[in-house]
DNA sequence: GACAACATACCGACCGGTTGGTAGTTTTCC
DNA sequence: GGAAAACTACCAACCGGTCGGTATGTTGTC
């Protein structure tokens, strides 16, 4: 009802419809009918199409961001408990259809990332940068556990984010989350076998 | 030149345009543009758009197939090593740019799940369909290895998929291949940890 | 001469983007 | 401190162009 209502009911628009049908196949009639507000306000906030996937890559980055940073998973005192953590929460989060939890940068991205030099740095750092927030976690867990493999704390970092927008496409596919839990699961796995962690019990398949 | 010809070149247009630039940004008359074609040759051959990603879906899982079907990676006696040296086979693969070594099934599906039941199942049935063939490997590796997780052959068959899929979209959004081989990497990693292999060596990050 | 395999010309709907304009707020200047 | 000027947020109508799709040829082959 206040100012700069429409850029933000905008941002929210095109989070909720370029996952649910992508980028190129939402069209800025479209997001104004979602947002409620005209196309004379679209584009007095944004330039043009791409400059608000550029924005909304960023708010997207700033919502999840603070997401994750008011997350449980940061309290355990060991910081190899507090990745296992992580995981598991990513795994809560898959819940309802895919358009409700996958992620905006990595369907975004997908589409404009020879198109747009600027909607895919948005989309890398969104993607990259969240990578980022486990490497401090990661690189205590391996000090702390005197693990020290032929890998590094960020290119496992990167790894999680992989096998999760891997995740969120088979579930696209079969339209099926449980397929994608069952990818963290493996990641879970995966990690409890790096470090030499007793698996948990529970994590079928 | 001959019969059919049109439609194997629409085929082959639409799995290279659409690996670069997504399938809603891909239009009918770029594809026939790309191909050498009419407007009227492309629905002569095809009913509609989506009627022609069913296709391109199928026939990228034919094409695939052969490719995989005649590779060396099942030479080997001991079926872990078949397994291992799939996902060798894999990372191979990742050159030159994004759109030359990304899946056409896995980036149509992302833009198509909820629009398209007939495009979805078509990509689901490719993806599904090629983890599929890693199945038989992994069981009998799984047997001869004397190993038994909380997990299933299948499961971990598609969670290779998902990964690859995954390394896809962050190769994509940093523009370097090398993101992705590092996240095949880790795949490998996690399966020589599931199977007590001795890690091979040269695999770094 | 019938039929498949194209080609050409064209359609209405919709695309991203622009226009001229209005209502309300903030800043400027005496 | 109060009016004028400038600015912000937003709107409805509209633009040229492109979209997926169609209707109607033409051409080569059996």
């Amino acid at each position: 009802m206040t100012k700069q209502d429409a850029r933000a009911k905008l941002l929210d628009a095109a989070i909720k419809t370029v996952r649910a049908q992508g980028y190129a196949a939402t069209s800025v009639d479209a997001l104004c009918r979602e947002a409620g507000v005209t196309k004379g306000a679209f584009f007095h906030h944004f330039e043009t199409k791409d400059a608000l996937a550029v924005a909304a890559a960023n708010y997207w980055s700033e919502s999840t961001g603070a997401l994750f940073e008011q997350a449980s998973y940061h309290a355990p005192a060991d910081p190899l408990d507090r990745v296992l953590a992580y995981i598991d929460f990513r795994k809560e989060l898959l819940r309802g259809t895919p358009a409700e939890f996958t992620c905006f940068a990595g369907t975004t991205v997908q589409e404009t990332f020879a198109t747009s030099d600027d909607i895919r740095t948005a989309c890398k750092q969104s993607i990259f940068g969240h990578a980022d927030t486990l490497v401090a976690d990661i690189s205590e867990a391996m000090r702390q556990h005197n693990v020290k493999g032929n890998w590094t704390a960020r290119s496992l970092a990167l790894h999680t984010q992989a096998v999760l927008q891997g995740a969120f496409i088979l579930a696209k596919a079969s339209g099926n989350a449980a397929t994608a839990a069952d990818s963290v699961n493996h990641t879970r796995r995966y990690i409890e076998l790096l470090f030499n962690r007793k698996p948990s019990k529970g994590n079928a398949k």
